[in-house]
RNA sequence: GGUGCCAUAGCUCAGUUGGUAGAGCAAUGGACUGAAAAUCCAUGUGUCCCUGGUUCGAUUCCAGGUGGCACCA
């Protein structure tokens, strides 16, 4: 008998919570998270972490499981959710993979390269050497440690030419030599269902969705981690806009109107990279039978 | 009803001494392999309210109209 991984993605706020209830109420499954986000603990309001009512009905995984302190990365969540997945395997023919994180997804359905795990003293001192002299110097660097790489990468995209060179410099080798790309197997089958609507009517759920989070108490969640928020974890949408309020920046209206802009973004990116994959099935949320028809006819 | 002011991008507005126009905000498209709700790149989208007039040429000047605002009745 197949096994099969279903995949409910989308962008933000396009309502991909209750399609997942229903769908896992109707396979009789459990839910994988695919949120980088919501699988923090302390980040409930702000990430739109499905209601308690929810998370009784279905076991969820990935959801609440870390502190903002803690470190994690899409590698370890490969590992992690790939040997959830294949322990609910032995108990359910179908798993349901659910969330907006691009490259979590990326990382269950095609895998992620093993490259080395980057010490934190390494990082520590390439960030500060990228400070004080800049990103050219650090461009140097790379195209020194690895000149085919230097060749590909976006070189204004500060961020990507660091971690290459931190790659290099752990692995010993050139990060373009570690980068296969290739394709890694599973012992499930995968089928992709994309969530969306028209932009003008996502748009109104995001800015809607936040003025909520706002009654909801976002502001005093945020409050609460204010003191952690060099923390990568909390370099998240509706968290550093209202830090930046906390910091004197700017006003409250104005913190509000940036959270809502930027989840549009967040959205228009996720859907950017969705896009690119012929894989995914696309439907409207609200469809919910004709959903669950395309999925049964993929496992026929 | 009268007088005055205004009408330009999705919004707020600038501007053209007459040669079809540009800022901010918003928006759009894209990249992406161990920080990814991160990070980075690119893009001005327009009956310049309508109809006539003057002019080689009108978004700009003139007249009328329409709509909005203010004041006076």
């Amino acid at each position: 008998m197949d096994k099969y991984l279903v995949v409910l993605l989308g962008p933000t706020g396009v309502g991909k919570t209750d399609l997942s209830i229903f769908l896992a109420e109707h396979f009789n499954t459990s839910i994988v998270s695919s949120d980088s986000r919501q699988i923090y603990k302390e980040m409930n309001i702000g990430t739109a972490v499905p209601e308690k009512e929810y998370l009784e009905r279905v076991k969820h995984y990935f959801i609440g499981s870390l502190s903002v302190k803690d470190y994690y990365n899409s590698w370890k969540f490969e590992q992690e959710a790939i040997n959830r997945i294949s322990q609910l395997h032995h108990s359910s023919d179908v798993v349901l993979l659910v969330g907006g994180s691009m490259m979590y997804i990326d990382a269950i359905c095609n895998g992620i390269d093993d490259i080395p795990t980057i010490d934190k003293d390494l990082r520590d001192d390439l960030q500060k050497k990228y400070e004080e002299e800049g990103l050219d110097s650090i461009r140097m660097l790379l195209k020194k440690l690895d000149p085919v790489f230097y060749a590909q990468v976006d070189l204004k995209n500060g961020k990507r030419v660091l971690h290459a060179v931190e790659v290099c410099l752990m692995a010993g080798k050139p990060y373009s030599e570690l980068r296969t790309k290739n394709q890694k197997e599973r012992d499930f089958k995968i089928i992709k269902v994309g969530l969306n609507r028209n932009r003008e009517e996502l748009y109104d759920r995001i800015n809607q969705r936040v003025d909520i989070m706002i009654e909801d108490g976002l502001i005093e969640e945020a409050q609460k981690l204010h003191d952690l928020k060099h923390l990568n974890s909390l370099n998240t949408v509706g968290y550093k806009e209202l830090f930046g309020h906390f910091d004197g920046e700017y006003d409250m209206e104005e913190a509000v109107r940036l959270i809502k802009r930027n989840s549009r973004r967040y959205a228009k990116r996720q859907l950017s990279w969705f896009n690119r994959d012929k894989d995914i099935m696309w439907f409207n949320p609200d469809d919910k039978e004709e959903i669950l028809k395309a999925i049964k006819a993929k496992m026929q």
